[in-house]
RNA sequence: GGUGGGGUAACCAAGUGGCUAAAGGAUGCGGACUGUAAAUCCGCCGGGCUGCGCCCUUCGGGGGUUCGAAUCCCUCCCCCACCA
């Protein structure tokens, strides 16, 4: 592919492409580029958010580049300023292994882990005195930090800045004065702390990384931003049945985002998918997402499952199966809230809430609804399907 | 260092002596309906119990006043803002 058909590909998407033309000149010289990604170890999930940003970095690869992650473990032991309210933990040497190993495992569902290499930022700043520190800091401005939006606003309505979070950006940017990246990637909340990349490395006389930043994707409510902390996240470990399922509750005109940036189909092709009946579009674009982290069969797996419960007012096949041995070895008979209470499940956090599914006519036991609070099993038992709700299905078994 | 504001259900936020397990919102859950775990409507939403009634725990921690406190007093802890 040409170097112009390479900026044009990479380009697609992105929110922010700073460097264009000096990108393009690397490429024309057939440079291999070095793209970096940071990862923060302290949260070892990755999100459907995520994926954006590593969909552009595999694209990169594909492209023959070559990409580095990032583990920063270095500024994780400063704590990273954007979550001032509560003091990070300081994560120990095996929890940041651990969790980078996690990391990297979720990573290469998308990345080529042969075209992938990881560093630690405390391979460089570990080393590092203090006059290393301060200088560093010398390259930067009071005022050129304020341009950030961010910290604009923030000092105009009187929000405490703390001198860390002006360093942050700076360790950030050393990582690529190090690394010689030419292309540094992330999220449109990272713009700055990139652009801050491009000073440092043009004061180190070094060629300038251009800046990549994709949108931040929109999560399950349709409206706030993707996180952890909304819960409107899907995670790459989530299992097939709650990725699907969790797919299916966006709202119908997210599901076109979604198709936009996580599937990266063309325009072209989401046009011809908007004919079909929202629905359908929808178990598309969950059943190929489940594809692509589980299995084609998994994901067919999942649509029919999800059929049988949701139009067809059916079970599913598969279920946890419970025995009462194990569940209440003791006794001869029992109320059904404690039999239920003893799976543990999710849906089953106190007997309180068992009865009011009760109560509430969720509670089915071979598809007969169970209205009685108080109904009382006894053994032996013969094999039980109990639904409650649409989503909670387990089978009972006498041993 | 000074001044002022604040800590309520594991989220936001009312409530300043009893009718408060504590308004309202968000989230969540259930039901109905449907084109989906979309949308809409209705209901539930601290825990326990031989349940429509009783018991236990909860309003930053501890102590006190009172027949009775999230609400008053004392004390300690923590957060925030403004001024230095």
């Amino acid at each position: 592919m040409s170097p112009q058909e390479q900026i044009n590909l990479l380009k697609e998407r992105t929110e922010v492409f700073h460097g264009e033309a000096e990108l393009l000149e690397r490429l024309q010289s057939g440079k291999r580029l070095r793209v970096k990604l940071g990862v923060d170890p302290t949260r070892p999930d990755l999100t459907f958010g995520h994926m954006v940003v590593l969909n552009k970095l595999r694209q990169f690869q594909d492209l023959g580049h070559q990409a580095i992650l990032i583990i920063g473990d270095f500024t994780t032991r400063i704590g990273d300023p954007s979550g001032r309210s509560v003091a990070r933990p300081i994560l120990s040497e095996e929890e940041i292994a651990h969790n980078a190993a996690t990391y990297l495992d979720q990573a290469y569902k998308i990345l080529d882990p042969d075209k992938t290499e990881v560093r630690r930022n405390s391979e460089w700043f570990g080393e590092m005195s203090f006059l290393d520190a301060l200088s560093l800091s010398r390259q930067m401005t009071v005022a050129r930090m304020l341009e950030r939006d961010d910290f604009a606003k923030r000092y105009a309505s009187k929000t405490p800045i703390s001198l860390i979070e002006f360093l942050y950006p700076l360790l950030q940017g050393h990582d690529s004065v190090r690394l010689e990246s030419d292309v540094e990637l992330g999220g449109s909340d990272q713009i700055f702390n990139m652009l801050v990349g491009r000073n440092l490395q043009k004061d180190a006389n070094l060629p300038e990384q251009a800046v990549i930043a994709m949108p931040l994707l929109v999560g399950l409510d349709g409206e706030r931003k993707m996180s952890k902390s909304f819960d409107n996240y899907i995670a790459f470990n989530h299992s097939a049945k709650d990725m699907f399922g969790r797919i299916m509750s966006i709202p119908d005109a997210t599901m076109w985002v979604y198709y936009r940036y996580l599937l990266e189909m063309s325009d072209a092709d989401i046009a011809k998918r908007q004919e079909l009946h929202p629905m359908e579009a929808k178990k598309q674009l969950a059943a190929t997402m489940v594809a692509r982290f589980y299995s084609l069969e998994t994901a067919a797996h999942e649509r029919e499952q999800f059929e049988k419960v949701f139009s067809k007012n059916e079970v599913r096949d598969d279920m946890p199966e419970f025995t009462w041995d194990k569940l209440l070895p003791e006794a001869q008979e029992a109320t059904l809230v404690d039999l239920l209470a003893a799976t543990a499940l999710p849906a089953f956090s106190s007997k309180k809430e068992i009865r009011r599914l009760i109560e509430q006519g969720a509670i089915r036991m071979n598809g007969e609804k169970i209205t009685e609070p108080s109904m009382r099993l006894v053994r032996p038992l013969a094999e039980t399907v109990i639904q409650a709700g649409k989503r909670t299905f387990l089978k009972l078994t006498d041993a």
